[in-house]
DNA sequence: ATATTGTGAGTGAATATTCGCATTCTTTTT
DNA sequence: AAAAAGAATGCGAATATTCACTCACAATAT
């Protein structure tokens, strides 16, 4: 339960926007699964617009912060690939609504401002080992090795489609062991 | 130019569904740009939704004959796979709206209807080849090999948006080499 | 003469946002 | 400690706008 009505509205709009679709949810409909008055959603909140925003930048960086605790644990880049597929794959799983919304926020440009691609997003943490991996050799990727970014997250993103849509029958477990695999071939020097 | 006023209206909706999103198109905005009345939509198409249904057909259906015609000239599993990617790539970069639309409109419930499923749909042109591959004992697959699927569109979708957007500073040709060599070493026995 | 295509004002419902006021919490002053 | 002042939070009716969709009628084609 939420502690705040600030929370309870963040709460409430994650789920309905996640439910129902960003513009298909009324003010309305956030201010009754709160339990609040519409004026008080813009009492916290400069627009609907500002609450998609800050809710984005909430799940982003909770996902961002996910990544980077646990690809520290880590031995070498080929490890910490393994270790960061594997956590996407958790996360959306765990944390069904937020990894949804970053999704579905990622392709509309009132949220996703030009000053927020700025800020640090969980795509950077890929980058970074990526990087690191070409440069000790492990990786075998193009001199400007940031498309190895689109490749990885691309595959996991739609292979977590395809399992929340069952369309393949493999047990999650299993779609993870052959994605991380995939992945390894396809990157390996 | 359209030949006829409800081809004109498809035009224009899909113009406008593409550069200000489904929802933020009002039929009033269609009607204008067509040039012609409110009312005459609804003399073609039942509802917007219905609109939309039917262009994301025809743009689907475009994208599957041309993933269709293209993949005939490929020799074995391993040729039909890069050519597959190619023709993604260049479709993407062709008929940019279209493609922008059949994305778009992925994600849609009220577009993609569960009968919408049922029909022939561009994922399937892949299934079958990879399918194909593996039986040959050319490609290294598990044993429902769907996922294989997610595996290459994802990849390629991810590129495509990574190129758009100017995330990778690498000219498109050299994306599309590097994303084709990286799904074979991917997919390779 | 009939069917198809085109028109645009009109309808009712829903929308995001505002505003004046009420309640509760926090700090300062007696 | 009590009281007063101030700030933050909460409220919901009211506003003006926008929307998808309808309908009675007009033009055009068959």
């Amino acid at each position: 339960m939420a502690t705040t009505k600030k929370q309870a509205i963040l709460e409430t709009a994650l789920e309905l926007f996640v439910s129902k679709g960003i513009d298909a949810t009324s003010i309305r409909s956030i201010a009754e699964g709160a339990e609040t008055a519409e004026g008080n959603i813009y009492r916290h909140f400069k627009s609907k617009n500002d609450l998609a925003r800050t809710i984005f930048l909430n799940c982003a960086t909770q996902f961002r912060n996910t990544l980077k605790e646990t690809v520290k644990k880590g031995a070498g880049p080929e490890q910490q690939i393994e270790i960061l597929i594997r956590t996407i794959f958790d996360f959306s799983f765990e944390y069904k609504k937020e990894f949804s919304f970053i999704m579905i926020a990622n392709h509309r440009e009132e949220i996703i401002t030009k000053e927020m691609l700025s800020k640090p997003l969980p795509k950077d943490v890929f980058a970074e080992i990526l990087q690191a991996g070409k440069e000790h050799g492990v990786f075998e990727l193009p001199e400007e090795p940031t498309i190895a970014v689109a490749w990885i997250v691309g595959m996991v993103q739609r292979s977590i489609i395809f399992i929340q849509r069952n369309i393949t029958s493999l047990e999650p477990e299993k779609v993870i062991d052959e994605t991380v695999r995939a992945s390894l071939r396809m990157l390996k020097a």
